[in-house]
DNA sequence: ATTATATTTAACCATATGGTTAAGTATTGA
DNA sequence: TCAATACTTAACCATATGGTTAAATATAAT
C-alpha cells in the first residue's frame, strides 16, 4: 500500500506530468498530442507517460499506431482518503482552483 | 506556483515521511523522538523533517538543545486544491482511512 | 569544568530521475 | 512495395535523492 502511495505522490510531484492529467481532463489525446505544447523530445513525454500509467493515472490504448491516452481519475482516489486524514478537507473556493490550474 | 506543487507532493511521496507526518498528527514531538520508531540514522530524520519543513508540512520550534516538530495541516491545501480539479472527491468511508493509514 | 544530550553539518556513496539522441518496430498511405 | 507516421526501446548523461558515518555545535546536568 505504501508503494502505491509513494508511486501515486511521486508521479504527482512532476510538472509535466501534471499538466498532461489536466490536458486529459479535456479529452483523451494520442501521445505525439500529448508532447505537441512541450519543449521536449517525444520520449521524454512516452516516459511520463508510462510513469502516469504505472500510479493508475492515466490508461493507454493502441489502436492501429496510434495510443490513445486516458484519464484514470479514480487514480487519485488513494492519495485523496490519504490526505483525508489530515482532515485539510473544507472545499475551497474556486478562484483557489484557478489559481493552481 | 508549480515549484511548490512539486516541494508538495515530492514530500509526499516517501513513505518515511508520510509516518512522521501521521506520528505529529497524534502531538508534537522532539527530532529524537521522531526517529525512534524507524531504523535509520538521525541525521537521515533530520534530513526528512527539512525537507517535511520546506514543504510548509511542518514547522520546528527550538526550545533549548530540543528542535520541537509541529504538523501544519494546512500545508496540504495547495495539494488537496490540485486534487479537486480532478472531481475525485467523494468523501471515502472510514475502512479506506484504516486501510492507509 | 566536564560530561552527556540533542541535534545539525559535512563528506561521501549508490541508486533514481528526468532529460537527451539514435535506432528499432508497427501500422498506414501512396 | 516503399515511404511516412506514431510511437517505443536502448544507451547514455547530469543532477537529485535517500541513506551512511564522523565531526561539530549548543544546551543541560553533574
Amino acid at each position: 500500500m505504501q508503494a502505491k502511495l509513494n508511486e501515486l505522490f511521486s508521479a504527482l510531484s512532476d510538472a509535466t506530468r501534471r499538466e498532461i492529467l489536466i490536458m486529459l481532463l479535456e479529452d483523451d489525446m494520442a501521445v505525439t498530442d500529448v508532447a505537441h505544447p512541450f519543449d521536449m523530445s517525444l520520449p521524454a513525454i512516452s516516459k511520463h507517460l508510462n510513469i502516469l500509467s504505472n500510479a493508475g493515472l492515466i490508461t493507454q490504448e493502441r489502436r492501429g499506431r496510434v495510443n490513445w491516452c486516458k484519464l484514470e481519475p479514480d487514480g487519485l482516489r488513494d492519495a485523496s482518503v490519504w490526505m483525508l486524514s489530515f482532515g485539510q478537507f473544507d472545499i475551497p473556493d474556486i478562484e483557489d482552483l484557478e489559481r493552481l490550474i
